[in-house]
DNA sequence: CAGTGGTCTAGACCACCGA
DNA sequence: CGGTGGTCTAGACCACTGG
């Protein structure tokens, strides 16, 4: 009856690892040794290799070899180009969302960013807060039929994930988060697609917006320098 | 002195079954078992199966425990989507790109739009053709300096790319092709950037228009029923 | 039950880095 | 030269599928 799954342990150290790294718990830059991982979750090389290649697919982890393998350090390039890239296609998703949308599915957006608020307003746990912010996003996408796209755009975009995590986490960003969703919302009650475009852009900067100063002060040790 | 680089019979096993897919030697649906490759390559199973995850992990096969290993069918909703994007993020880089082209850079879109015509003048390599046509995007992404976004759509469209070369290869699509890159270029020329954007969309849904009615027919093999 | 993938161990040897 | 990763073999055992 029980159908096994998930009993292997790689799938446990790569979750783990991965939510360590995306928490920012392993910080960008820390050295993650195979024999080091072998000892801390007692396997063979085997299984670590394997979740490290993982994770270097996934843009996580940079292998040198002959050296180490380190949690990747951000850049800033590649945070602003996918940052373009989103405002590209949420622009024209947020046009189709308009259009289709039903009362109830507004509501849907409604009860989102009331939940982010009570959020903000009794505990206040990052995680959940970037979930919330996510699943705002999957509405206008998963309306329009672009469900595909968004997991697509997500898996893109992981070290996006982790700058979103530090400008959540240290700009206190919250607050403007909210507001800005609040005034979205209210753009698509109206249906003004032109402002609407421009909040989501702005919307999707913010971030940048946010750290830019901090990035070679308090942050310089989690971004790669330079940016070629 | 010399750098060793590339020994290992992975990367070369990798390279061939991978181009050998992406050129529909390989067709969509077909089984691929690991002890049928270790076999064919000649080593144990450790190194196929790194290959095979790799592969799996590029969407380019489908791995179905205890039953065997397939190469991924095509699916039409996945490449709509994908176009979906491809058409709001090169909208938006062409709008860039033409306010900062510079007469060097247009004379470069001409080149390799004759280099295009030549090709079908003279021999016609399917692979060539296809090359050809990808650095003419990638101009647009690197003059706009959104060369990593180009990188990263390039990863995301694995599947985009064997439905392009089907539509290529069936579709005799390359004069159409060659015509509407000649529109886009006298656009650019023109800066006419509306003009523009329809005609990239119009571009990027080429393939969608002229095989639509043959995925039914002579193509449903290669393609997933019901596309959910 | 035979076949296929899922997972892991133990160990070998190689290639490169840096002290 | 020691440490780290790169790559692979050989083989074991498990778990599910399908005839």
């Amino acid at each position: 009856m029980t159908t096994n799954l998930q009993n292997s342990s790689s799938e446990a150290i790569y979750r783990t690892l991965k939510s360590e790294i995306l928490d920012l718990v392993i910080k960008p830059g820390q050295s993650l040794g195979e024999n080091e991982l072998c000892a801390r979750f007692n396997v063979s090389r085997t299984p670590v290799r394997s979740v490290l290649a993982r994770l270097r697919d996934g843009g996580l982890v940079n292998i040198i070899p002959y050296k180490g393998t380190f949690v990747t350090l951000l850049n800033y390039d590649d945070i602003t180009q996918l940052i373009y890239m989103r405002v590209a296609v949420e622009s024209m998703v947020l046009r189709d969302f308009v259009s289709i949308a039903t009362p109830i599915i507004i509501e849907k957006l409604r009860y989102i960013i009331r939940k982010q608020k009570v959020l903000l307003e009794t505990e206040f746990e990052l995680q959940r807060f970037y979930d919330l912010d996510s699943q705002l996003h999957e509405v206008w996408f998963h309306t329009t039929k672009k469900d595909k796209l968004w997991k697509a755009i997500q898996r893109a975009q992981v070290n996006y994930s982790r700058f979103r995590m530090l400008d959540i986490m240290a700009a206190q960003s919250f607050p403007e988060i909210i507001q800005e969703h609040e005034a979205m919302f209210d753009m698509i009650e109206r249906k003004d697609i032109p402002a609407l475009q421009k909040a989501i852009e702005h919307h999707l900067y913010g971030g940048v917006r946010r750290l830019d100063g901090r990035i070679d002060a308090e942050f310089a040790d989690y971004f790669q320098k330079g940016d070629l």
